[in-house]
DNA sequence: ATTTCATGCATCAATGATAGTTACATGAGT
DNA sequence: ACTCATGTAACTATCATTGATGCATGAAAT
């Protein structure tokens, strides 16, 4: 549990979504990710409040991709679920009363906001689409059979 | 504490052992960050083992820099107090069974290890004296003074 | 209508890492 | 000897994610 895995774990899930047409509950994709259904929930809840996904109760009911793969990126994602904290150094104080750590966040700062805002735009440029491509490329890999197939049965 | 400051840490205390020439006590020092001098002890232990700075006991002792500020990049700070994790998210199991883990793994953890290469090479190319001349920069600025002067008391 | 299924949400415990503290041993210098 | 300062072990505090439990809400099936 050292870090944060809700970026992983929501895509995870995401893409065992899109590979069901059937809504699926958060119990099952749960199983799948070796977790806690309401684990699920919360993560997916910052995604239905976008539009990511939808969800229905009772019989029958669960989640289900509410958009198409290709317009949602992994940076859509990644603030959907809060935009958690990147990074896992940072600053001793955030308002320095001494010159030298003034100096010292102003260097350390500007390499992880560099690095921040490559990350962030590396995410911007891989879609839901990308990510099921790469699944099913590995699949294919895996399997020894062609890659050009549109759909695969699972 | 939500975040890993180490390195800010004992960036900032370096500094002030650049600015002083004879021995700083891990008391003093811990003061001008507002921590406990164990925690100074702690940080810098790594660079000791490293010959980056150097310690004594007894009267007049405490720490000193052991080399020459222009030969040490950040980087090699931040491997000397153990290259502690750079980034807050990962992934949800490093050996997964999942085919669609595998995929996610895959996408994210090439997101994930260029931006960590781009920011230990950005490590890498700031030395402890660019460091020292953004101090005395900053200093400057503030005082609206000259930027030539080799040394300025403190 | 009642039962069943599934989400929504609040609340609390478990976990893991840094940070902080205390205590004591070691060694250098006066 | 006595004092100063590091070296290190051990313990507590803190904070976030993760996991778990309980209960209310609502939709579908019987």
């Amino acid at each position: 549990m050292s870090r944060d895995s809700r970026l992983s774990g929501v895509l995870h899930v995401l893409l065992h979504m899109a590979e069901q047409r059937r809504p699926l509950t958060s119990e099952a994709l749960a199983e799948t990710m070796r977790t806690n259904p309401v684990v699920v929930r919360r993560v997916l809840a910052g995604l239905r409040e976008r539009g990511y996904v939808q969800s229905s109760k009772g019989h029958g009911g669960g989640w289900t991709i509410a958009r198409d793969l290709a317009d949602v990126s992994l940076r859509d994602i990644y603030e959907a679920i809060g935009a958690p904290a990147l990074f896992a150094i940072g600053h001793r104080s955030e308002a320095p009363g001494c010159a030298v750590e003034l100096a010292v966040n102003a260097v350390l700062g500007a390499s992880l906001r560099e690095a921040e805002e490559r990350l962030l735009a590396s995410f911007g440029a891989v879609t839901l689409a990308d990510l099921s491509t790469a699944f099913h490329h590995g699949l294919a890999q895996r399997a020894a059979g062609p890659t050009t197939r549109g759909h695969h049965g699972h």
